[in-house]
RNA sequence: UGGGCCGUAGCCAAGCGGUUAAGGCACCGGGUUUUGAUCCCGGCAUGCGUAGGUUCGAAUCCUACCGGCCCAGCCA
């Protein structure tokens, strides 16, 4: 290494065997030192999790090259595509923070790639097979045995290119007759053993209705469509790996202007999650989940209505890095760029879920005292806020214990404990309903401790209260993973696999009346980060998501 | 007649023949703290799937083996 490699001002941004391939292409002067990437989606379903990697690997190599990065919908397949799709995806997109340089669709090239079809007729090098689809799989052979070639194999380029202008006026039905590319039936790759480029469906397509009764196949349009925006490197996951040779026959035959090079990636797998279109659909369909929004999917609907800041997402996807590894990733990975980013964004308040009522009996009845409290412990510019602090308080079940366990460090009977901003209270008295069950605590509070320490002791526990009076009634709903096995499979029967506690509700928290209005992820002290829902609960009351829990040590040991 | 890939710590991952194998997560200690949070400090691979070989020198090159993933849609 020289030492004017260090004071480089070259490309910033993650290291990965992608950008060292870009590198080497620019040191080549390939590409005329351009760099140009799309990030393609079917628009048959909901972006998720997975789908942001390569989000964040395209559009993030074209912004650290200063290329620009394309959306392309592959919109080939009418039968399966939606256009409540197309809006999604580029919703997503959007809010994960990336702007494409233009938005295309595969559908946009139907005609240039009709004309490629006849160009490859002519050449020889595709014709029309007349094949049903079961004689074309049982002429394909098998993994280890050779293909063998179809009857229709040796058909006149004029009768080709008859039958495939027939085909695209339409007249034939579905599954009649096919496009195929003639290159080697008895190739190792079953890709190349004459790929269907292809077919007939008469179907209404998004965007071009029924203009077409024929559509491409993805082998032969991805390539091309490449190829026409000009992309030069064109990103994709692992299990294309053994398309590239076909990718390359298809603009080599053609001989296009362009050859951009397809690199493939390892997806990202993720702990306690399964992402395929396929499987999130059969969550949504079943009832297992509340819709592809659900806060426990994903999809990044789902994960922008749980809370996800997008840039704890983009975070996330340069942390876990772009290998060939098809490697599953710690689900603590993801929910520590989470709280990273939330730790230092979003205001502090008071909120308790499970209420049991503190009556600090040497209060009068009407005592209100307005407390300030700071909205961010480490950031004074988010300022502060006044609390009401009044005689009858609501704090959290969990922070009282009539049995303690080692260590404890919150409210026990006799014991004191210091509320969260204001002051160092005893527990003198417990009032249990007829079931023996602690209904109410009762109080004394040491007034010389208000921004103070107490005098002659240690009260190590602080927790965190709300002042019954101005209280504020919320639904808060508590999300944990969807899964209760690590590795889970589309093989594995669901009620096996799925966590029965993903959501909790809790119907009765108590909330600081600050909370009334924003719609952006707060902390709620001592218990985790907390977001407004879009809607309401039965009961007509507010609802927050819980995003995430804080980092707990106590609770693990 | 099979083809294509991948193995560096519990997880992810840098490394591209030349000092004691980056970094993050997780974990374990300790300090600060009116959130058991945050923050700070320290620890954490005599070893790179295994075995040989080449070399003054190998995680990096070669060979063989072992383990794992993908492919037989008129899906993408």
């Amino acid at each position: 290494m020289s030492a004017e490699d260090t004071s480089d001002d070259g490309p910033t941004g993650p290291v990965n065997f992608i950008r060292h391939r870009i590198d080497a292409d620019l040191a080549e002067g390939k590409n005329e030192g351009q760099v140009y990437t799309r990030f393609p989606p079917e628009p048959n379903g909901y972006l998720h999790i997975g789908h942001a990697k390569s989000i964040c690997l395209n559009f993030g190599v074209a912004r650290d090259y200063k290329g620009h990065c394309n959306l392309r919908f592959d919109d080939t397949n009418p039968v399966k595509e939606d256009a409540e799709f197309i809006d999604a995806i580029k919703k997503d997109v959007s809010w994960l923070g990336f702007e494409w340089a233009q938005l295309r669709h595969a559908s946009d090239y139907f005609d240039q790639l009709y004309a490629y079809a006849c160009e490859l007729i002519k050449s020889g090098n595709a014709y029309v097979d007349s094949c049903s689809a079961d004689e074309i799989r049982e002429m394909r052979g098998t993994l280890k045995a050779p293909g063998t070639p179809s009857p229709y194999r040796e058909r006149s380029v004029e009768e080709n290119l008859d039958l495939f202008e027939r085909m695209k006026a339409g007249e034939f039905n579905d599954g009649e007759h096919v496009l195929r590319a003639r290159i080697d039936m008895a190739s190792g790759n079953i890709n190349l053993r004459d790929p269907v480029v292809y077919r007939i469906r008469k179907v209404n397509h998004i965007r071009t209705g029924d203009t077409w009764s024929i559509y491409p196949m993805y082998d032969y349009t991805h390539c091309l469509s490449d190829a026409i925006e000009g992309i030069t490197h064109s990103l994709c996951t692992l299990e294309f790996e053994d398309h590239r040779p076909l990718y390359d026959w298809i603009l080599d035959t053609l001989n296009t202007p362009v050859h951009p090079q397809q690199i493939e990636f390892g997806p990202l797998l993720l702990e306690y999650t399964l992402l395929s279109k396929r499987y999130l659909l059969r969550l949504v369909q079943e009832g297992h989940v509340d819709g592809w929004d659900d806060p426990r999917m994903p999809t990044l609907a789902g994960l922008r209505r749980r809370g996800f800041p997008p840039a704890a997402i983009r975070r996330f996807c340069d942390l876990i890095g772009v290998t060939k590894n098809a490697a599953w990733t710690d689900m603590a990975l993801l929910e520590t760029c989470i709280r990273d980013e939330l730790n230092v964004a979003a205001p502090r308040r008071l909120a308790v879920l499970d209420p049991i009522k503190l009556i600090i009996t040497d209060l009068p009845e009407d005592h209100e005292e307005p407390l300030t409290f700071q909205n961010h412990p480490q950031d004074e510019s988010q300022g502060t806020r006044q609390v009401p602090f009044t005689r009858e308080l609501w704090v959290e079940r969990d922070d009282f214990a009539e049995v303690p366990p080692p260590k404890w460090q919150r409210l026990v009977e006799g014991g004191e404990v210091r509320l969260r901003g204001s002051y160092v209270v005893k527990c003198e008295s417990l009032v249990k309903d007829a079931d023996g069950k602690v209904i109410e605590l009762h109080c004394t509070h040491d007034a010389n401790t208000l921004g103070k320490k107490p005098e002659g002791r240690k009260v190590k526990g602080v927790i965190h209260w709300v002042s019954a009076r101005h209280a504020m009634n919320a639904e808060v709903r508590l999300y944990d993973r969807l899964y209760k096995t690590p590795n889970p499979s589309p093989e594995d029967d669901l009620d096996d696999v799925l966590n029965p506690q993903s959501l909790v509700v809790m119907p009765n928290a108590k909330l600081e009346a600050s909370l009334a209005t924003g719609n952006t992820p707060v902390q709620f002290e001592r218990l985790g980060y907390f977001v407004p829902d879009s809607g309401t609960s039965a009961t007509g009351q507010v609802v927050f998501n819980r995003v995430i829990t804080l980092r707990d040590t106590w609770a693990k040991s």
